[in-house]
DNA sequence: GATGAATGAGTTTTCATTCAT
DNA sequence: CATGAATGAAAACTCATTCAT
């Protein structure tokens, strides 16, 4: 038993440690060689961890979501308008302190957007299954409290995906700059259109 | 006297002889001697039309658009109501017949995700511009046949996002099947809204 | 007739036109391509003059020599001692003037050195011996105006090996600084014991 | 535990193995497969252990003099008179048994004449240096007994570039055929100036 | 379990040379 | 004669993966 928690540990260790590596140099660019330099093991011993490149970028995103999930949930408790705790929900795409988590995502992304690696997805949909529950939640919290309408729950998912597509459109062209003032705006509209007067 | 090359010509032949290559395994997994046999070509004569493989797909998707484009003109025109232009507009992301350019596309994405290509950036926001325009052009004319209320224009960019961010959500995860559906719903929350009763 | 002149004239621009290239570049690091450029003339253009690579150095080392060879004679000519006379002669080792020429023949030498080619072999000898006849009618002049011994003759040609090879040194090794001290040195030393009392 | 490798014995090793590859067709025409064929290791291990190719001969240079300055310093041992050390130290040019050696030798200067490898320039200067100070300790013990003038020591040095120019010479041209002789003439011509009567 | 030396298949890349026009 | 597009042989180089210790 110790031994698998061990285990599981060793693989997180390694993961975070090629955490800056990916960063700097991205996913595509760093080799097994270099991950074992900045793990502090052995190459061979990378391979005891992990089945490839793809499987540690996979369990690093794994972590940092974990992690950046229970930050946001203390983020969220503290908030207490509901229009509040979305907005704060959908900061992941500007916030500077996710910067790293970010561009982790963004590669992230890119490897599932070329191959469709069945886990990955597994692992995006569970995600995305659990920012829906959230969301749903604080839409029935705001509906409870009568500062939504009923049928805002239908509109609300939409949001999720427009912020998706806004910073991606913010990556990939010049043509998006002020990231949280449009994914702002967009809330607003949709609680303008929402709330109970 | 030498042979008289059109160079541009050429690029675009050897792009397009790429096309089902890329489709079916992508450009990470295809080599230059892969893209010379398809393209009947010598692989040095690849070098001497194109730098490395990121600038073939880039072409490729440069002549797909372009060709999109103008198809995509051509259905507009035929469209009367302005609701029926906008969802024709974005049915690029999932009917069948653009599966191809779709796949190419998400490649490109891909691409643009990783390296921070500057030719890339421009093109994609040429592109994004592009169909700024149009869709302003469209809201335009719904507003002066009275269909659309003034302030129509603000909300409708953000279908874009929208439309974007549910595509790349409908690839990474599990969570979207009915794209056309949630695409098409999502222009008409915001029509009904922005329509003159 | 006039075709075969016309045929030797280009050879020499070809060769010359890329003298600025071998000196900025080295003869290993240009190609057919870059030369045909500077020239000015197609790449098949090049072989219907030379046929390869080599044969435009040797070319290009030819005609500078020659060019080179002149301007000597003349600079002897206004020499009157014989020690002054022999101290021009082997300036070519150490006069910035001469330093492209230098460049050239330094990588003529390496290549000479690497694969010992039949004509470059003859030309350099053919090189040497004319140098050698100059230095003879110098000392011989010398003898006959009673400035010098009679057995000088045998000695000086020890100064060609000499400044050859403390010029190999001076770009082989940090040790030679003083190239123009050293050979004068060498040659006052044989001079003060070659000459008349 | 893994294999610990002396890494340095086996750049020695691999270096050595390549030796008579070099010696018959030059590093210029040798590839990384064929050496690493010789050296019965697989292509990549060349590259665990150098860089490139000129690192190869840079590394059999040093192995090869190494030894040949040892070599050297028995012989040395070995003669008594002045004028026989001076003439056996500077038989490396000519001596039959120093052939693979002076092969070598000329495809390292050829390497160091034509770009300016930093490293090449300090082992260079570092060799120069060494044969220096053993050369002056040669002739400071001739003069200590007595065999030689004061003097001597300024006029030795020059042997040095001579052997050094008439080798150039001597593999350049036609002119120089009796190599030995033209050496041994040089520094009997100097000791003749320099002993003692 | 851990290691890192060894590997070679696979890929990119270069460029002298050819030859149809 | 001149050209430069086309070529593919040849070489360098990379790196995930294996496996003996």
């Amino acid at each position: 038993m110790a031994i698998i928690i061990d285990k599981e540990q060793k693989r997180k260790d390694i993961a975070l440690a090629t955490k800056k590596l990916i960063f700097k140099k991205g996913i595509d660019n760093i080799t097994i060689s270099q991950i074992a330099k900045v793990a502090k093991i052995g190459k061979g011993t990378v391979y005891e961890y992990f089945k490839n490149k793809d499987e540690i970028i996979f369990k690093l995103v794994e972590i940092l979501m974990e992690k950046h999930n229970e930050q946001k949930k203390v983020q969220l408790a503290k908030c207490t308008a509901t229009r509040e705790k979305v907005k704060n929900f959908f900061s992941f795409f500007y916030l500077k302190e996710d910067e790293e988590l970010r561009e982790i995502y963004k590669q992230f992304t890119a490897i599932a957007l070329n191959n469709s690696n069945e886990d990955m997805i597994d692992f995006q949909t569970e995600c995305y299954t659990l920012y829906e529950k959230w969301i749903e939640e604080i839409i029935q919290e705001g509906i409870e409290k009568k500062e939504l309408k009923l049928k805002a729950k239908e509109l609300i998912m939409g949001i999720f995906a427009y912020a998706h597509g806004i910073f991606i459109l913010s990556v990939t062209t010049r043509a998006v700059t002020d990231l949280q003032q449009k994914i702002d705006d967009q809330i607003d509209f949709l609680f303008n259109f929402m709330e109970e007067k």
